[in-house]
DNA sequence: TTGTACGCGTTATCAC
DNA sequence: GTGATAACGCGTACAA
């Protein structure tokens, strides 16, 4: 239309190669006016470099794992890049299916927050850099790894509710990932050991599937109407400490009074909760932000470290007063 | 590696044309055993279908729309297909940016959230479905409309506080998406009308920009410290009236005695807070659902309807007693 | 039942 | 400063 050649269009959209002022503005009017819009399939075919992105992540529900999104989208988007997002749901097997179609679709690399115990490092079969948010694989991979000291977190916690009095406790852990919960779950048991209070295993209250209010509700009116005593209870998600609240309510049980309680997440909820919750705080907005920089930079060949740690803060709120 | 042409690699691979049971055997053994993945950018070129569809929304971090993502992602991938995530933060112009990317990554079909007042018909160049949910855009285009009577919702919550007694009415309208915003507050005032009930302009509080918890509870205190009387309030968000109803504790007002309050969007928040918040339930997942299974439709190439209305419901909880 | 050859839209190389 | 052409990997018509 412009009465040049591809080349030459090529050229000027990319600004490769030379041409004459005249020759581009031509070109460019009539990529305008035609409305024209390059076909990034054949330029991923040829250049094999697609402009996208994957993310991978366990529930875009999760308003922890949103937050992440949405700071990557962001980034991502400046840098003219397209955003495949994944919901695994938890499921290993949907993880590596997606694994495979975001292979498939050239994308030019992967940030995830996995479900997986451990990742094969044949996972992918392109070269592309994977980022992996909050999850440290057993197995060594060349894998570069965006880490938040949850587990530490967790430690902080127990410690402070031991330091406050607490000899009771229970730890809450979601019937989700058991990787994860039996690292902070250890964390739990870890601090009891150090300050010499015995533990049993029914201290570490496993969720069944559902609604995690409810089903932490009805799990400690069980645990207590089973003769068991609380003074503490350390929860992994703030919904979790929500239902807690409840059940004790339901048993005549005070907090902070009778039983303190952490959340976790710092989720608008534990702020406006009666009693407020306290809480940790993980900052998923830099973990979003170093995984989306830290892989933006690998796709660009420029050294990165292996590993990042973001630290998490511990807020305290009237449910641990 | 099989010892075959990639003609039949690839009829084996889509099962086309004829081949024997052993050498579609080999095939697939070579194939699971190199860990073969094929380059959809190739497909796509050559089929010009990517199987990637895009879904454009104001922000995932609202909860509203990570659940009509989750379920759409959640029915694309049964489909095989990869969804391509697009957060415009209500700006028009990154929606536009979107369009047009989404476009040149050959995207087959678009669900999409708008900002914008009126969706131009030359937005894609490619003749691909798209979906537009719960905005009805002025002008007249050929696409597809899930819609949510929100405004009927709006409406019917209006008329029954003023069954309920109420004659100072306030509707708080977000600083985002005027267009949204006016359908709803016109919801408002035709309720009022109705009833004979006079209204001024200062009934509809317009929130400046900011965390609607915050800005809805500074809102509401300078309102009444201006002199005027409040017994009811309509919200656009659940956040909204949790900001209110600690407005009102603030001057001493008790929710629902003195005001009754009405939420949106039945979240989490809604049903935790301290009074529980009434509000509407706009059944987001049926509304992404529908979304989902109309799109994949469009592509298919079967008929669908042009128009579909997901009928909200009002839930009344402690805040309208 | 299998193989050959072409074309999809873009970029890179090289000749003019 | 510009244009012709090969190549990217896949799907398919047609030939064998």
């Amino acid at each position: 239309m412009a009465g040049v050649s591809v080349a030459t269009v090529s050229h000027v959209m990319n600004n490769t190669g030379r041409f004459s002022k005249e020759t581009e503005l031509k070109v460019k009017q009539v990529i305008k006016d035609s409305g024209f819009v390059f076909n990034n399939a054949a330029r991923s075919l040829k250049s094999s470099s697609s402009h996208t992105i994957g993310l991978i992540l366990p529930n875009i529900n999760n308003p922890f794992f949103a937050n992440i999104a949405s700071i990557v989208e962001s980034y991502t988007f400046e840098h003219d890049y397209a955003l495949f997002v994944c919901n695994t749901n938890n499921s290993a097997d949907k993880e590596k299916q997606y694994f495979k179609k975001l292979d498939s679709m050239q994308v030019d690399g992967i940030i995830v927050i996995s479900c997986q115990k451990e990742i094969v490092d044949d996972i992918v079969q392109r070269n592309i850099p994977i980022i992996l948010i909050d999850r440290t694989p057993t197995n060594n991979m060349n894998l570069t790894i965006i880490a938040s000291d949850a587990e530490e977190g967790i430690y902080q916690e127990t410690k402070t509710l031991i330091n406050k009095g607490c000899r009771n406790l229970v730890f809450i852990s979601s019937f989700l990932s058991t990787y994860t919960n039996s690292n902070r779950s250890n964390s739990f048991i870890k601090a009891l050991k150090e300050s010499n209070i015995e533990i049993n295993d029914e201290q570490i209250i496993h969720l069944p599937q559902g609604e995690s209010i409810i089903t932490t509700e009805t799990a400690i009116v069980e645990y207590i109407n089973s003769g068991n005593t609380i003074d503490g209870i350390i929860c992994t998600s703030d919904n979790q400490a929500i239902g807690a609240i409840a059940g004790l309510k339901q048993l005549g049980l005070k907090v902070p009074e009778d039983v303190k309680i952490f959340g976790f997440d710092n989720t608008l909820q534990s702020q406006i909760s009666t009693p407020t919750i306290s809480t940790i705080e993980r900052y998923p907005t830099i973990i979003g932000q170093t995984a989306a920089e830290v892989l933006m930079d690998s796709i660009n060949k420029k050294e990165v470290n292996p590993y990042y740690e973001i630290k998490c803060s511990i807020i305290e709120r009237q449910s641990t007063n």
